[in-house]
DNA sequence: CGAGTTTGACCAGCGC
DNA sequence: GCGCTGGTCAAACTCG
């Protein structure tokens, strides 16, 4: 099993070796992957090549992970709960504000649009590549479609899902690697604002590291 | 009937 | 400015 994940859309200036363990009889991961099967193959990559070299954390057997991060990346480890919650703050702000714009102000549905967009930039993610039949993994959330794209130079779908929970703007990309069509290519933006809606051995097990889940 | 999926349309961002 | 592309919306549809 090779797992590595990668974070990112900043620039990193600075890295750092971090490590924390992974218990055999669990199956998912720091960052809320979760394996539905035992012959799965995970392998993440950055959305951008400039960080691939920055970040990569990658399972040594099947227990240990190891990663290198950066400091200088705000919404990963150490800073990510800071940087989370500091956005996450603003948009519930910004949101209430549209709202209020919106209902006494009758702002245009464009300029709604405009401000979603702006706010777009500035969500986290985090993605990686699976070695599995099925394109959604089991990762512990409920997820809704909310649409599907065809990308150009793939022959697969891009697929949109938002997490059904309240409250909760995680997203998920779900596509096919064009070169491998049996690599998942699965990108997570925002961070869950709850646990994972699985019955109690899951949630006991990842409650662990609830830390790490986005 | 409610929840989830499909799909065409729309829009913003980006490169030229 | 224009065209291309990716991301989102929302109505229609499907399923349990």
């Amino acid at each position: 099993m090779l797992n590595q994940g990668l974070f990112g859309d900043q620039e990193i200036s600075s890295q750092q070796m971090g490590f924390f363990s992974f218990s055999p009889n669990m199956t998912s991961l720091p960052f809320g992957l979760m394996s539905s099967s035992s012959s799965l193959k995970t392998i993440a990559e950055f959305p951008s090549p400039k960080l691939k070299e920055d970040i990569t954390c990658h399972f040594e057997g099947s227990q240990l992970l190891s990663l290198q991060r950066s400091s200088a990346n705000l919404w990963t480890w150490g800073g990510v709960n800071e940087g989370i919650v500091s956005n996450t703050m603003m948009r519930n702000e910004d949101e209430d504000d549209d709202h209020h714009h919106n209902k006494n102000l009758g702002i245009s549905a464009m300029k709604m649009k405009k401000i979603k967009a702006r706010r777009k930039l500035r969500e986290p993610r985090f993605c990686f590549k699976t070695m599995s039949d099925v394109d959604v993994l089991d990762d512990g959330y409920k997820w809704r479609k909310y649409g599907q794209k065809v990308v150009k130079n793939t022959q697969h779908p891009r697929s949109y899902y938002r997490c059904t929970q309240d409250n909760c703007r995680v997203k998920k990309r779900v596509e096919r690697l064009a070169d491998d069509p049996r690599m998942v290519i699965t990108t997570y933006e925002g961070r869950h604002v709850h646990s994972p809606s699985h019955d109690e051995d899951d949630s006991q097990a990842s409650s662990q590291l609830s830390n790490f889940f986005w």
